[in-house]
DNA sequence: ACGCTAGTGCAAGTCTCTTGCAAATAACAT
DNA sequence: ATGTTATTTGCAAGAGACTTGCACTAGCGT
């Protein structure tokens, strides 16, 4: 993990503890973004000792601190989260039958705002987009 | 409310009683989608006599005959449901600070699903879009 | 090494939504 | 109209994701 990671929380008044970190690495490692339950049992079976509440607060401080990006996929009913550090804003897609997540690396929204802010008088802040269908193998 | 949902309702089998007339009312008088915690709250102001878990019953058997929408609105940790008769595909805006919702009349997504299938080789489902920001007179 | 304060674990609570079951009622046959 | 049957309803309890209270622990600035 990147020491600039570390030297961000400072700046916020925060500590890098040995929970915090293994939640962080765990993050950068993984592939699709995680819920907090399935993040819980990674740091688990990593013999990481932890509570699912911290896995909680340190997901929602690292959201407030810009740090992870907190989404909803279509009717999972829980939040998944990303780390942010050298990802492009991106979007998913899920399958219906398996439940894989894919990262679509695109955001065909840009363009997309102005005419909603035309339209509607609104100012735009952010948009959720994701797909859900069959993956290669479940079809 | 149309008798085609009376007769709709019969051929597959189920009955159209009074409360579930009275939630069709509900949902096809309102101007945007509703919570069932909204749609009992308005009922129950309305003088209807019924239960919140016939409510979410209602909903998940209009939902299961494809007579009203669910949908999630960008971490509300919710769902929202909508009467689809007379209504095409759309989506939302939700405003930030006092949670007004509006209909975006449109869908920029029916072009990018053929790249999406070439690019995942999933074959894609469904989609939600939402956007979040701040309304008129919230700005 | 010390002290302040952020962070943690455990327990309990909140909120949305679901399930089990007996009673009520809509649809339909007689 | 009356009876039969399957659907629907209300009440109670339960599930699951997430939050809060509080005493104890441990970063980290000094
Ligand atoms: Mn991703
Ligand atoms: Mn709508
Ligand atoms: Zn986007
Ligand atoms: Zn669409």
């Amino acid at each position: 993990m990147k020491t600039s990671l570390t030297d961000e929380l400072r700046a916020a008044g925060k500590r890098m503890t040995r929970t915090r970190k293994a939640v962080l690495v765990v993050l950068e490692a993984s592939q699709f973004p995680l819920s907090a339950t399935e993040l819980y049992t990674q740091l688990t079976n990593g013999n990481v000792a932890i509570d699912l509440v911290t896995v909680y607060r340190n997901l929602t401080a690292l959201k407030e601190l810009g740090m992870v990006t907190q989404l909803e996929l279509h009717q999972e009913g829980q939040f998944r989260y990303e780390i942010k550090e050298g990802r492009e804003h991106h979007h998913h897609i899920r399958c219906k039958i398996c439940g894989r997540i894919v990262d679509l690396l695109l955001c065909p929204l840009k363009k997309l705002t102005a005419l909603i802010e035309q339209e509607t008088r609104f100012v735009v802040g952010d948009h959720s987009l994701e797909f859900s269908g069959w993956c290669p193998k479940c079809q």
